[in-house]
DNA sequence: CCGTATTTGTCCGTATGTATG
DNA sequence: ACATACATACGGACAAATACG
């Protein structure tokens, strides 16, 4: 049992991470006493974790019922990917004029292996790899406070993964896309990579959904 | 001690409450056994709406040193109206399409009172009432998930209020910028209403803290 | 519908770490 | 540096609500 860091967040960072890697799925009950046995701690973490996560927007807590990953309407995952949208489009205007040559490079290296990840490796190597270029995006845009909340919005997102994902030749297009990004971003122009990384957005939703566009399905 | 809601919760709305009437300000120290005496608890309800506070940005917790109001730096509060700027404009944009002429009456009695209320009562009258205003036209945009996220951002910066608030003639300005949103609203432009409140925020960082923009002071 | 088992919500005690004289 | 006082982190117990047979 660690010191220097709290018990709560190391049950926070846990649960997360087994919302990450699927291993806690949405629906799915979670139970105080089970985890506070596995974990190897009294309850009062556990719950102290639950309501930050509750916050977060991860679990829902039922008062003398119980603790459950979120579920995401249908309506809500075109509402995360609108509103994703919009703050990927916030980064990209924000990035363009302030990118280094370096940090082009290091991206550009990040997709390299990302590519390289799709041929080879499954759906679990590809996805971190590709969360991770995105978030890498934002935190290159220079706004930690749009970092966070990005950060938050692409944790519900892991709640409706598994869904249409992956559709046959999709990750091409991706590909695709995310150079595009990059060359818009090359020329330090923030309209451009604005655009572009709205419209990456937006692609993905469709390929995830099959349905036309976020917007009509909000409003729907 | 009321039944059928969590103390916890009532603990948070409490907390959130005080901040939000300056009763507690940004660094100052909560302590839990005083608020759990005052608000007729134990200390465990009290912890647990201190992890949701945290989560939300409110609150910083220390370990084994306590729990303090989060300040704010001059840096993070550039960033805040930023996105909250990026925020008001994707509201404006999605809302301009399917604002009813029923919403816009809606608005234009929220502006009168609010102009009313600026010149009888003090800034305690005025500060929620327009904060109610921005709140509804973020809500009429249909994206709950947005307006929650929105909702969060606002909680933060009643952090920084009382800060170089209240300049002599910002309110007449601020009133102008209202009119101007409604304006855009009211002939459907998503661009123009998109623009409009998007220039609103950046307008009111710019009376708020004297500097030329929140783009400068983020870049710094 | 009732009784039992399980789970949650709350309370309180104790150990540990921090601040202060 | 030491001892004291204090606040927090965690654990465990009890009561109430829910689920189940």
């Amino acid at each position: 049992m660690l010191r220097s860091v709290t018990l709560t967040g190391l049950v926070q960072e846990e649960i997360l991470r087994r919302i990450k890697t699927g291993e806690l799925q949405a629906g799915a009950k979670l139970n105080e006493n089970d985890l506070a046995e596995h974990l190897q701690t009294s309850r009062s973490p556990i719950r102290e974790a639950f309501r930050a996560l509750e916050e977060a927007g991860l679990l829902r807590m039922e008062k003398n019922r119980g603790v459950f990953i979120r579920e995401i309407s249908d309506t809500e995952a075109a509402e995360l990917y609108q509103v994703r949208a919009g703050f990927d489009e916030m980064a990209g205007r924000l990035l363009a004029p302030r990118i280094t040559d370096a940090q082009l490079q290091e991206l550009r290296a990040m997709l390299d292996q990302l590519e390289a990840s799709s041929s080879k490796g499954g759906v679990n190597h590809y996805f971190p790899l590709n969360i991770g270029f995105h978030d890498r995006l934002v935190e290159m845009a220079g706004n930690a406070t749009l970092h966070g909340i990005y950060r938050q919005l692409v944790n519900r997102m892991h709640l409706l993964r598994r869904r249409g994902f992956s559709a046959a030749g999709s990750s091409q297009a991706s590909h695709g896309e995310h150079r595009l990004i990059l060359e818009a971003l090359a020329t330090r122009d923030p309209d451009a990579a604005a655009q572009a990384m709205r419209q990456h957005v937006l692609s993905g939703y469709q390929r995830a959904f099959s349905v036309r566009s976020a917007d009509e399905a909000v409003a729907g």
